[in-house]
DNA sequence: AATGAATGAGGATTCATTCAT
DNA sequence: CATGAATGAATCCTCATTCAT
């Protein structure tokens, strides 16, 4: 677990240096604050896992909140990578003649994304609809974003006739419910059964495709 | 919110008598839960706002976890009642002549379902992942049945040529993830838009339908 | 036990008849108290045990500190019958001719009598030291008489010559610290030992005798 | 009979990295456990009296029980320390030509610790019947031993024929009867009485040695 | 930067006692 | 008499946070 993080917040924080100890900080707050729930977790519990003093935490994040903060927003980001990259519009029009290519990227980029991230997408899912702040800033900045961009997609296709001439909303949600319905059901509902992954991608693409489908 | 706690309970406690105290300590737990999460929620808080001594409350629950399991608990059965009718079969071969019929009926009881029992529905998706107890209990009595139902279903349909020969599973998790994709973003993602819900589930259902129809 | 502990307060309380609940109640009380400590033991506790309501409790004994003197009250007479029988001085100077038969009959007496109460006589020692009631009341009531009994006793048995004439407290002192002893060991030390009780209180008597004796 | 004083103190000294809360909390323990009982004393009013948050407490002694046993664990040591100090055999076949000479340096030092640890005594004395761990404990590792080393003893003094040869056990019970119960009495039953220490123990030593005389 | 002792507010839970039924 | 629901103060204990070292 220790590259990724390491990874993920020198990407963020790319001039801020972590200590060792911080580091060790983080990862310990990830997996207790995954495993129990952020107001279940104590930071006692944290700072024995990370090896650390009690108070050493508290010198690097000034409260309990700022240290799950610290973990979950940079996520944020990381989770609508795909949707604000700078190309994306290149991308759009030339990498993916069509919708079923465009869902199999998507599909594939944002399953490596899970597996890699999993403890701390469990901590967002779990904390989102508790800490006002991080919802907030999910609708603003991740959903609205997201949402912008995929409408973009979906008008495009649709102006191509690839699919059906719903109102993008619909098919927004539809599109994007089953492919986090797959992801829920591979990594958290689960995760211990033995997937097929790559033929599970193309049932899913398929049935998204003919439910999209424009009808005759 | 009122009656449909005291129906629900009554349900389950048709004999015994639940005094006014318990019922209100019962209302209170539920808004509290179901906004703060448990954890982050205090007997004392509840206490107060059911309008009791916080002694009164342990006189009922011999625990604050004891608390969440009897409102959690007969949720969980209510949950999937849809799928353990008696006379589900009758239904099945006689109301249902096809899969579309069967997704409406299923779709829309399911909704009014969620709509009376939003907030015990957010404890239970809350808790579930943290409360080991609770999530045997879920998958042992009511994943496990439903699974097994609509596996019933799957097939019957399967074999008279209206959905596609997938595997069950896939069937299933294509069918309930677009189901629950939809009742999550009508109630808890996005409660304050104006849904048209005829017409959404309309949608959803011609999505499906088409998602899952033989290919010729 | 019930028998016993019926009889004894009936003793005390001859003309107020005990509920067949109060009775319960003082059974249940003596167990708990006797094997948890007065301050450890709960009233609910009591109350379940004696198969009653806790309120019930209540109705006979104003507090829990009352329940407590309602069952050590009593037996503080008990504990010093012997000496304060009417017709002690008769037995005194007729039934014991010598200190040594005095003293075989009284730790017999006193054995019988920690044999069938030992419960009691556990919460007595138990509670003592901290009720200040319960300690005054046995120091002004009970060893006062014991201890005048005894000098009486003592100073007969020196005007005789048949033991040495030291200051009756340290007689007394080193009689009855042995006599205690002999019991504290039988009964709350080594209780589950097999003991050759007769035996034991020969050599027991032979002890005190020999070291009472007047020297030549 | 220094030598055990010393080697007493380095027992404490060696766990001694104590704070001075910790102390303080240690003192205040010690007096109101001893006055009160541990089942009736509060954290809250020990750390009132050691002039210490209450936390403070938990923070030294995860329970309130660890605390209890912080302070009657060490004393139990501290108990039979003469009776396990390494040159005890060559002291009891040098330094005590006879029984009464050992009864004396027994009953001498026996006091004096009783005399400076008063409290803790009494604290022991009233939880041994009701925590279990103690108990076991005490019966395990102190009373087993002082048994054992005085069987040795007993049997010694038994072989050059200065006590009567009863069973060890016996001879135990009485000498070790007599001298607790001239310690009980001189500390606990009547502490503010006047005492001729050195003549009452003179009269303890010779009632003892003369009930275990041989008989001619 | 790091420690860890100290804090005190707040946590869940227990308890003796009351009172309407 | 007996009940048992209700109480609220008190209990033991946890926790996030501070601060002197």
């Amino acid at each position: 677990m220790e590259q990724w993080i390491a990874e993920m917040l020198q990407l963020n924080d790319s001039e801020s240096k972590m200590t060792d100890k911080q580091l060790k900080i983080i990862e310990a707050a990830v997996e207790i604050f995954s495993t129990k729930g952020f107001a279940a977790s104590s930071t006692s519990e944290i700072a024995q896992k990370a090896g650390v003093a009690e108070g050493t935490i508290f010198r690097h994040y000034k409260t309990k909140k700022d240290l799950l903060l610290s973990i979950v927003t940079p996520m944020m980001a990381r989770l609508i990578a795909p949707f604000i990259l700078k190309d994306f519009n290149k991308v759009l029009n030339s990498a993916y003649p069509n919708y079923e290519d465009f869902l199999r990227a998507l599909i594939k980029n944002r399953m490596e994304f899970a597996r890699h991230n999993l403890p701390i997408i469990k901590i967002m899912l779990h904390e989102l609809p508790f800490q006002n702040d991080l919802n907030q800033q999910f609708k603003e900045h991740i959903a609205s974003k997201v949402i912008h961009r995929m409408k973009e997609i979906t008008d495009h296709f649709q102006k191509e006739g690839q699919i059906i001439p719903l109102p993008s909303p619909v098919v927004i949600r539809l599109s994007v419910t089953v492919l986090i319905g797959f992801l829920f059901a591979r990594f958290l509902l689960l995760p211990e059964l033995d997937w097929d992954e790559e033929q599970e991608i193309e049932f899913t693409i398929d049935f998204i495709m003919h439910g999209l489908a424009p009808r005759n």
